[in-house]
Formats: C-alpha cells, structure tokens, sequence
DNA sequence: ATGACCGCTGGAAGCGGA
C-alpha cells in the first residue's frame, strides 16, 4: 500500500498535474496541502472520477489539506487539532481508510521570526505532539503525513547561508520535529535513506530547480505498526519539473500488506 | 546575491508563501 504527501500549492491551478500524478503512481492515500480554495470550490467531482474519494478542509485563498483514498473507503475522523478553539487556520484534518488512520499536516511557515507568526507556529506544534501522543497511545496504525515546514537538520537543505534567520531552520522548530519523532514515531525518508538528500521543496525563485538549490520539508512520520511494515519510501522529484509545478514534490512511503 | 516567483483576490496592487 502506498501512502504519499502533497503541497500542490492551489489545487485549481494544480489540478491537471494532481490528475496526472495520480493516475501514474496511484497512491492508496494522498494527503494534500495548500488547496488555497474554499469547502464550496473543491473539485471533489474531478477527483471521484479518478477513482478517489475524499475529505477536505478548506479555506479561502490559503490553507486547506485534503485526504485522498482510493474508492470508497474515506472516513472523516477529525478537522482541526484540539487545544485552540480560536484557531480558525485549516491545517489538519484526519481520516480513517484501508484499516489506517492517516492526518494531513499544513504546519504553519512562521515567517517572519521571530513575531507572533512565529509564535503561532511553536503553539501549534505542541499541540500536534500533544494530539500525536494521544495517537500513539490509542494503538491505532498512524501516518502524520504533510508539511511541516521544518528543515530538520542541515543535512536537509543545500545550504544554510541565505536561510540562516528563517523560521524553517531555527532550534526551536528542528527541536521540536525531534521531539516528536523521538517520543515514538518514525521519519520514514530518512529511516530508509540516511545518507542521500531527499528533498521534497524547491523555490519558485533564483531557479532553485535547476541548481537542485532544494530542502527536505516535507515528511511521513508512522507508528511504531506502520513503521514495522516500511518497505520504500522516495520522492517523485519529476513531478517538481513539469510545467505549471508546485513549488513541492509529493514524498511517499509503501507499507507491506 | 535581500536576488523577485507563484497563486489568489478582486478587478490593482498586495498578501502569503518558504
């Protein structure tokens, strides 16, 4: 079964590359991010006729995540994280199929740093290890898949230099990545490919594509169950090259029946 | 090298993104 994580960055200016990918590495579960749409102007209909039944949260001009599972099996299990009911951002939403519990993460960016925006990003990444905690405890076969919007180590962007003030590669939020991996779940990229880049993000700006000038933002945490079953994970870095890209690759995991 | 690219909104330039 695979599972894959998406920033299409607008999913109406995106569809016909969505349509695409799906259609050529027909993932089991898709979680996307940035629909940049609202609930009303999901193109539910284009997607079902691609054989995908879906949830979505979405939310007028930015934000929005969606999950996607092949046929019929989608199951809404909850929108939004607990512990802000003033948060009115759509940046999580989870869902049960093919006997999996699966999240769609749209972490906040928390630019400029440091600010409130920046603040906000720290509040609600304790709020998702305080909801992923909860997960793990329950038992259920779990995949936090999305944007994080965290570099987690150097390792994982082509150079430090230009990004060194930016909120995507400060302590505070790689601390955080790392605490949550380290309370019990597994980075499924990097558990299979320790030594390579495996970047998921290239800047629409200063050809960052073609200097392969990338960073790896987005990830595919799994329980400990799930974890057992890894048995590839990449990203379809092709997909970064076509025309009318998203800024994002979809990144993926296959799990073992 | 603080470089100027996208999508979206509103109906122009500005915001948000990373």
């Amino acid at each position: 079964m695979k599972i894959a994580t998406f920033n299409v960055n607008g999913i109406t200016a995106r569809l016909p590359r969505l349509l695409e990918w799906l259609a050529e590495t027909s993932p089991d579960i898709a979680c996307l991010q940035e629909l940049k749409t609202s609930d009303e102007t999901f193109p539910a209909a284009a997607l079902r006729d691609a054989g995908y039944s879906a949830v979505w949260h979405g939310q007028k001009g930015f934000n929005g995540v969606a999950v996607l599972a092949k046929g019929d099996e989608i199951v809404e299990r909850r929108r939004g994280l607990p512990g802000d009911p003033d948060d009115s951002h759509s940046r999580y939403l989870e869902a049960a199929a093919h006997g999996l519990v699966v999240a769609s993460i749209y972490l906040p960016n928390g630019n400029p740093q440091p600010g409130p925006k920046f603040d906000y990003k720290l509040a609600w990444f304790e709020r998702l290890d305080s909801h992923a905690a909860a997960l793990l405890k329950s038992g259920t076969p779990v995949v936090l898949a999305g944007d994080y919007n965290v570099v987690p180590t150097d390792a994982d962007i082509y150079a430090m230099r230009s990004w060194r003030t930016n909120a995507l590669v400060q302590p505070e939020p790689r601390a955080a990545f790392a605490r949550l991996v380290s309370s019990g779940w597994t980075d499924a990229l990097r558990e299979l490919h320790p030594d390579q880049t495996m970047y998921t993000f290239w800047d629409y700006m200063r050809d960052a594509w073609s200097r392969d000038a990338g960073m790896r933002l987005d990830h595919l945490l799994l329980s400990e169950t799930i974890a057992q079953r890894l048995v590839a994970a990449g990203v379809d870095r092709n997909v970064r090259g076509l025309s009318n890209a998203s800024d994002h690759a979809p990144a993926w995991v296959e799990i073992r029946d």
